[in-house]
DNA sequence: AAAAAAT
């Protein structure tokens, strides 16, 4: 048996004055004599559940702890409930492919590289993990039947407490993939989770969070989103999940986190303030999720995340699980997150750089006096095509705030429901925004990059660049907010001589992804002073026009002595003889997908 | 050059 997590612990515990990694004291507890363990605080006991780990067991009989979480549990609001609200629900069976209208069917002969040391081999069904009967219960409950293929590999992997680097095509169930194994392992060691949360949380003061798993995300609304998911799958398991993110008062985030967590999702920004409000620590983190990895590592956010993982007093790689997760992992991004790891495995599954087969990807040439015009064109048409009466919603990137603005305003001028999403609006228009959206009142929403990333919105069938982003990886990751949960969509984008760093690797990722290339983009791929002789960062990256992941150690000689690479294609499921294809505005129940 | 993330 390898050092559990609980044995460094212990460790950290016994050694932690004298620690030779600093130990972080928030500033609030530095003129305090909260760091002596004899200190008079030490014994005194804490109330409820509250700080870390439901604190201070050893005064409360066996009965009253019983009565504490029963009572917990009948005040957990069920979040299915609360699904069922929203148009999601028309969900049901459809289909028959008893994947809760999923389309598992475009899910098979994935392309799959694993590599790493002593690579835990992956599963068929969910039964084949002993996930424990709670969490079960929940799959249930989220109409899951088959893991998909990023869970049928990452779940085994995480279960056996392996570090991960995983890249997946977006909308192919990455948060279950991490939170399912994060819930698991806090059910199976709670009792010693328990036990050191409420030591710590005697140490370092009843007020102070000591959340065991946390997962980062670089956007509000991703934050909220991965929240909802976790707290699907962590009903009635007794495993606590809060969230903290800007621009919302911080009362009612404060209070949920006295309650007592077990897993924190949160934004950076707001993580930080907490932490050094001392309202948070980062003492007990046994698990830490970074969703949407190559985001969350990329320039501007990097010195932050870096910071909270190596300067704010959590446990360093080896004594915490680090899993990473993302559509797309830059060489540079991967060699900057393997700081943060220890003997991980790389996991790339599906086509990773082209998204899916599923997106229709269309270029057209567009001037930027015509754009206005020819959206209109596209939209009118696709009004006119009709949708059978279901909702299809439009989601259209452009490049800054403003333009969204205005571009929505123009719409909404020209007799178009639009509505619009930028981080120059306060958090409550956002939310109201992505509401209208979501539930078809505005069936157009303009978007800069805020919405690129990780959003799960049922119904788009289709995602218009306006504005091309500058990177291909943001390009791949605006056209998966269609095409979700195996269902086909549509993406357009307008190109013009202003977009010509893009030709390039456009016309590589359509080619690969079996789209049609229009020949005037093939001739500015060709001139493009970013073409010529493959020296473009996107054959490194995404392996040679193969498919997606590669893992970067494959080149370098940083590689441990078990060292090995699988690469194949994998049918985890029945083979059938053709790939249909249900259009994103078909009922879809995308709920926990991404 | 732009966007996101704390107040």
């Amino acid at each position: 048996m390898t050092m559990s997590w609980a044995d460094s612990v212990e460790d950290s515990n016994h050694g932690w004055s004298r620690s030779t990694r600093a130990s972080y004291v928030p500033p609030p507890l530095r003129t305090k004599g909260f760091a002596d363990p004899h200190s008079p605080s030490y014994d005194r006991p804490s109330r409820g559940g509250g700080g870390g780990g439901g604190g201070g067991g050893e005064r409360r009989s066996k009965g009253d702890r019983r009565r504490a979480a029963a009572n917990r549990e009948s005040r957990e609001p069920n979040p299915f409930d609360l699904s069922d609200k929203f148009a999601e629900l028309v969900v049901a069976d459809e289909g028959g492919n008893g994947g809760g209208g999923i389309n598992f069917d475009a899910y098979e002969d994935i392309p799959v590289e694993v590599s790493g040391a002593e690579v835990p081999p992956a599963v068929k069904a969910f039964a084949e993990i002993d996930l424990g009967e709670a969490l079960n219960l929940n799959i249930g409950r989220c109409k899951y039947v088959r893991p998909t293929p990023v869970q049928r590999h990452a779940i085994p992997i995480a279960i056996a407490g392996r570090d991960l680097m995983a890249c997946a095509q977006t909308g192919s169930g990455k948060t279950a993939a991490f939170c399912f194994p994060i819930i698991c392992g806090i059910m199976k060691n709670r009792s010693s989770f328990r036990a050191k949360g409420a030591a710590a949380a005697a140490r370092w003061g009843r007020n102070v969070a000591c959340p065991i798993a946390l997962i980062l995300s670089p956007t509000r609304e991703l934050s909220c989103q991965i929240h909802e998911e976790a707290k699907k799958f962590a009903y009635q398991t007794g495993v606590r999940v809060a969230v903290a993110y800007g621009g919302a008062p911080m009362g009612h985030q404060l209070r949920e986190l006295e309650k007592g967590v077990d897993i924190l999702v949160a934004t950076p920004g707001r993580l930080v303030d907490l932490i050094e409000r001392a309202r948070v620590s980062l003492k007990m983190i046994n698990y830490l999720t970074l969703d949407e990895a190559d985001r969350m590592l990329d320039m501007g956010f990097e010195p932050q995340i870096r910071k909270i993982v190596e300067q704010m007093g959590m446990p360093p790689p080896g004594a915490r699980q680090t899993m990473l997760f993302s559509a797309t992992f830059p060489t540079e991004i991967q060699r900057l997150a393997s700081d943060f790891l220890s003997n991980y495995i790389f996991l790339a599954v599906g086509r990773v750089g082209s998204s899916t087969d599923l997106i229709q990807q269309r270029v057209e040439f567009v001037e930027e006096m015509d754009k206005r015009a020819y959206l209109m064109d596209l939209l009118h048409s696709h009004r006119e095509r009709g949708n059978h009466g279901k909702l299809a919603l439009t989601l259209v990137f452009v490049e800054t705030k403003r333009g969204a603005d205005a571009l929505e305003h123009w719409l909404s001028v020209n007799g178009f429901p639009a509505t619009a999403i930028h981080g120059d609006k306060v958090q409550m228009e956002r939310e109201k925004a992505l509401r209208l959206f979501k539930s078809g009142a505005a069936p157009i929403l303009v978007a800069t990059d805020v919405a690129a990333r990780g959003l799960d919105i049922p119904h788009v069938a289709h995602v218009i660049n306006f504005d091309l982003p500058k990177d291909i990886d943001d390009y791949v990751h605006r056209i998966g907010r269609t095409g979700r949960a195996g269902k086909c969509g549509l993406a357009t984008a307008f190109f013009n001589e202003g977009n010509l760093s893009m030709a390039k690797p456009l016309a590589e990722l359509m080619q690969e992804a079996n789209q049609e290339v229009p020949p005037w983009l093939t001739q500015y791929a060709q001139r493009s002073p970013y073409g010529g002789g493959g020296s473009g960062g996107r054959n490194r990256r995404h392996g040679g026009g193969r498919f997606g992941g590669f893992d970067y150690r494959r080149d370098g000689s940083s590689r441990g002595g078990n060292y090995t690479t699988s690469s194949y294609y994998d049918s985890g499921y029945p083979a059938y003889a053709s790939v249909p294809c249900v259009y994103a505005n078909e009922p879809v129940s995308a709920s926990g997908w991404d």
